[in-house]
DNA sequence: GCTTGACCTAGAGCGCACTCGAGCTGGAAG
DNA sequence: CTTCCAGCTCGAGTGCGCTCTAGGTCAAGC
């Protein structure tokens, strides 16, 4: 048991593939990963931290290039602390608006809905023009 | 003025560009459209409301090959109306999902901004690990 | 009558975010 | 020892959803 986790197991902790992971280590979303005699990855806890946190800003559709962008300025150092900030505040921004907008949009499929429930067991419409 | 819109004007009306209406139609999405003298398409009223519930169903994340598939129903008539519906509930119950799934995500943003903002201003931290 | 601009078709191309194939290495289990 | 599995690298391939190019037609405005 050496410590820090596989590339399989890391994969397995945050939910992405073990390709996902080199390839994001490739990109320069990772720093590179440490590795054991045998040349194989070791991620650490801090690996996997950083991984929690990328594939919420994934999961919530920042592009991947943004992301980069991000770990960049990470990597810069205290001195882009705000532009990092930034960063998140713009996005969140952008997430809220997502939701709301699924929402919005959700409440049109739920008028399709009623509308198909309304019409449920009712015989009539022979020849009435179909509604998508 | 013709009845119906051009190309041009129903993508602007439902925002889409004109490329990707003539593709919905390519790909079967959407009933072939009328042609004026010279060929041009001319969208009916019945058209853009086909594409209104479409765009919906992709900004909620459906996938083209199942719109492709509900239109399909829709053109078999009323025989498929439980499986169209089914589909809609199924597709309701996902954007739900996907909704909570950005909030909870967002959660985790948040908490990352706050953190952000906590240190905003502070001196310290000169050589700690820098926490992305 | 000429130019302009929107439209037409068929098919190629693109950007994104992975995903996989090929060929190799190395530690662990039977 | 051999078999096996997981991992390694590099580069190519995939699936999705458009998006654009090329080469042409047509009608309206100057």
């Amino acid at each position: 048991m050496e410590d820090g986790l596989s590339v399989g197991e890391a994969a397995a902790k945050v939910g992405l593939t073990a390709y996902t992971l080199r390839w994001y280590e490739q990109v320069g979303l990772l720093e590179p990963i440490p590795r054991d005699s045998a040349g194989r990855r070791r991620y650490r806890l801090s690996d996997i931290e950083r991984l929690d946190l990328l594939t919420k800003m994934r999961a919530t559709g920042m592009p991947v290039r943004d992301m980069v962008r991000y770990i960049t300025l990470v990597r810069e150092g205290d001195a882009t602390r705000a532009e990092r900030l930034a960063m998140m505040e713009r996005h969140r921004t952008a997430v809220l608006q997502q939701i709301d907008d699924l929402q919005r949009d959700l409440a049109v499929i739920d008028r399709k809905i009623d509308r198909y429930r309304g019409f449920e067991g009712v015989a009539g419409k022979k020849a009435g023009p179909r509604r998508p």
